[in-house]
RNA sequence: CGGGAAGUGGCUCAAUUUGGUAGAGCACUUGGUUUGGGACCAAGGGGUUGCAGGUUCAAAUCCUGUCUUCUCGACCA
């Protein structure tokens, strides 16, 4: 039984996640190219996945802050590897009012700059420092090629900035920041994730070092979900963040930042959803429960409304839904919004004291008795999460190969793609020559040491690295 | 930014080949009957055919330009 609205998964994935995202009414076009609108259903994703993190960066000792939106060009040209990297995909303001302005200003692509700016006025001793901030905001990238939530000109995230005394603890808190985003992702998502460190190539404009969470969704094809950045003294060189030590010298702040974007609701639609629409994880669901009155009764409305308090005195979330939709169709557009579970009230079950519920992820129905339902509701929501975890590690584990030269790699990537184990000799140009199959990059290194038994999967030559290679949005 | 496809009520499309002044399904509004898997009947509202220009007695239809969306590459959270 298929939504008539979304294409099938087997048929054709790209058109089956724009159709999800429309049929559950997450985002939709706008007028303005490379822009979306983020409808309630998936703002209120947002905001679940917000207040999570945050309290999350509040637990480990970050604030908020808020820093201007556009960047005068010469501030954003200090650090020379970033302007480089980001030059391409900003955008610019030339004009005030009626005025050309002397000097144009780009809209944040991101703020290293800003935050590093500010941090050069505030940092005098080490003991300002750590400075462990983090903002929620827009940023600007002029993107050749737009999905939604997957790659917008404008697009919601958060951006981590913090800055050290020392080189041990700034590096710590990349590595504690990484943890974080994984913990989330697994705990939260539902999604199991792959982490390690970016290579050369890959790595972002400025930083030391880069290190990512990397997902696998169902059709084998990886996201880079979240990333955390050391800069070292990059920064702080650049920008003149200067402070004295312990022992009276100067010496310049080692920073860091990490980023999270909207782009994780992208994650979760293709690393969950199915052929029906959308399936949420329950503790990242806006909505937990949908309890349907089967028919327009005021006996069902009253012990809907009854289950629906006794729900909230829980902490769950529920609603009632009131319209005078007929029965199927109120259950068609629960499981298109991927409402966790949805409790069914008629008057059949009811001779026998009992209401139906019905879980999103495997559309199975349960009949419970009355008195049994929060137990019930509690008890399905919590193995939900678990079971959605462990379908989505099963198929990072199904999806995951080792190769040992070109050929297997191709073989792979075209008929079956997936996450590809494969040793590395360090060399951008074998990196190039992986990316010629279909696309193929280096997610992220794993590990990092010489391997003198092990060969590069591309030149044969002693490896370096282990690497997990993949598809890419 | 290059290759390909497409823009017609809110949505999906027809009418374009052969120019003659726009039509269906879904959605929407009202009333009624329904309600355990996307209900049914009746009545009703809504479109200067993406935009700009040109050809013509006449343009959704032909020509030029432009914008947007989808898609495949290059670039990227």
């Amino acid at each position: 039984m298929k939504n008539d609205e979304i294409t099938l998964r087997s048929e054709d994935f790209a058109k089956w996640y724009t159709d999800v995202v429309s049929a559950a009414k997450l985002s939709s076009y706008s007028s303005v190219k490379g822009c979306t609108v983020l409808e309630p259903n998936g703002y209120a994703i947002w905001e679940r996945m917000q207040s999570i993190l945050d309290s999350m960066f509040k637990k480990s000792g970050h604030q908020n802050v808020y820093m201007p939106v556009l960047i005068p060009e010469n501030l954003l040209k200090k650090e020379g590897e970033l302007i480089n990297g980001f030059a391409p995909e900003c955008a610019w303001i030339t004009e005030g009012g009626k005025n050309t302005l002397e000097e144009r200003y780009a809209f944040r692509p991101t703020s290293e700059t800003l935050f590093s700016d500010y941090y050069s006025k505030n940092v005098k001793t080490y003991r300002d420092l750590p400075k462990l901030y983090n903002q929620w905001c827009n940023v600007i990238r002029w993107e050749k090629e737009t999905r939604p939530f997957l790659r917008s000109r404008e697009f919601l995230w958060q951006e981590g900035h913090t800055a050290h005394s020392t080189s041990e603890e700034a590096e710590a808190e990349t590595h504690r920041m990484l943890d974080t985003y994984k913990e989330f992702f697994e705990k939260y998502l539902a999604i199991p994730v792959i982490t390690g460190k970016k290579t050369e190539k890959e790595k972002f404009a400025g930083a030391e070092y880069t290190l990512t969470i990397e997902a696998l969704m169902q059709n084998g094809v990886s996201l880079q979900s979240a990333t955390s950045h050391y800069f070292g003294q990059k920064f702080s060189r650049a920008y003149n963040i200067k402070f004295v030590n312990k022992d009276n010298e100067f010496d310049y702040a080692y920073q860091t930042s990490w980023g999270s974007s909207t782009r994780m609701i992208g994650a979760l639609i293709m690393a969950h959803s199915d052929d029906r629409g959308l399936v949420l994880p329950p503790k990242i669901a806006p909505k937990q429960v949908v309890i349907i009155p089967v028919k327009n009764d005021e006996k069902l409305i009253s012990i809907c409304e009854h289950i629906s308090e006794s729900l909230e005195s829980k902490g769950i979330i529920s609603y009632i839904d009131y319209s005078d939709k007929s029965a199927g169709y109120k259950f068609a557009e629960a499981e298109v919004n991927g409402i966790p579970i949805r409790i069914e009230v008629g008057l059949r079950d009811l001779e026998r004291n009992e209401i139906t519920l019905v879980r999103r992820d495997n559309l199975e129905k349960q009949t419970i008795n009355l008195n049994d339902v929060i137990n019930a509701v509690m008890q399905q929501l919590d193995k939900m999460q678990e079971d959605m975890y462990n379908k989505a590690l099963n198929n990072l584990n199904e999806k995951t190969y080792n190769a040992k030269n070109l050929d297997e790699v191709k073989e792979i990537m075209e008929n079956h793609p997936g996450f590809v184990n494969a040793y590395w000799c360090g060399n951008e140009e074998c990196e190039l020559k992986m990316k010629e199959i279909k696309g193929t990059k280096s997610r992220c290194i794993i590990e990092s040491e010489d391997y003198e038994e092990e060969k590069c999967v591309v030149c044969n030559k002693k490896a370096k690295h282990k690497v997990v290679w993949g598809i890419q949005y």
